[in-house]
DNA sequence: GTTTACGCGAAAGTTACATCA
DNA sequence: CGTGATGTAACTTTCGCGTAA
């Protein structure tokens, strides 16, 4: 099968010459016929790069100089390469927009816990409000007056659920106090998880 | 075995032109 | 008809690789 070429006929015939004065002048440039392209994309399909031979044949099939059919060649990989570029970039976006919700939505999730722990906490203070002056009730629970002067102790030991090791409430409530702290670090490390080392390490959350 | 010069082809970037809205 | 945007053929530059001397 051979094509007709208009490119040849028109301007490849004074060969398409290297100097850049030339460029400009009077290359007639033609696209390619629909079927040349057809052919040159179903060749491109099985085989992104042509061996020389192959870039012969091809050109002397199509009617168009080996150097068309390897520039091309070129061209084709350089759209294809930047298409596939753009595909990657987009699968990545979704990917990340889809983390990024779940991320959001976690967040979320966290305050209203923290909102719930709290109201529980409250609750519970309050019988031992209100057991202060009755210390010696029968049957009550013991309650650890260093706990009283840590309200704001959110451990589940100090929550009037006597544990082995609630002697020491202050030290536990120290400890409960750096554990907030650590999740406000931890919010605030996160408010923005745009950069790539925060978004490596919230996946191993995931 | 190594160095060097050379040719070739590919990638990346640019230019020039055709086509279309 | 003129114009800007877009697509693409062709070009230039740069680099890496293979090969012969």
């Amino acid at each position: 099968m051979h094509f007709h070429n208009p490119v040849m006929d028109e301007a490849m015939t004074e060969q398409p010459s290297q100097t850049p004065n030339n460029k400009k002048s009077k290359m007639n440039k033609r696209r390619f016929s629909d079927e040349q392209i057809r052919l040159l994309e179903s060749i491109f399909e099985s085989e992104t790069r042509l061996e020389p031979r192959k870039k012969m044949q091809v050109a002397r099939e199509l009617g168009l100089q080996p150097r068309q059919v390897a520039i091309w060649f070129q061209n084709r990989r350089a759209r294809w390469k930047s298409k596939r570029i753009e595909q990657d970039y987009n699968t990545l976006k979704a990917n990340y927009d889809n983390l990024e919700s779940r991320f959001e939505s976690l967040k979320k999730e966290k305050q209203s816990l923290i909102l719930q722990m709290q109201k529980l906490s409250e609750l519970l203070a309050e019988p031992q409000e209100m057991n202060k002056g009755s210390s010696a009730g029968g049957g009550s629970e013991h309650v650890d007056t260093k706990c009283e002067a840590q309200p704001s102790c959110g451990r589940a030991g100090c929550l009037g659920l006597r544990t082995e090791n609630d002697g020491d409430c202050l030290k536990q409530t120290g400890q409960a106090g750096e554990e907030f702290l650590m999740m406000d670090e931890y919010r605030n490390e996160f408010e923005s998880p745009a950069s790539p080392e925060k978004f490596y390490w919230l996946g191993s959350f995931m």
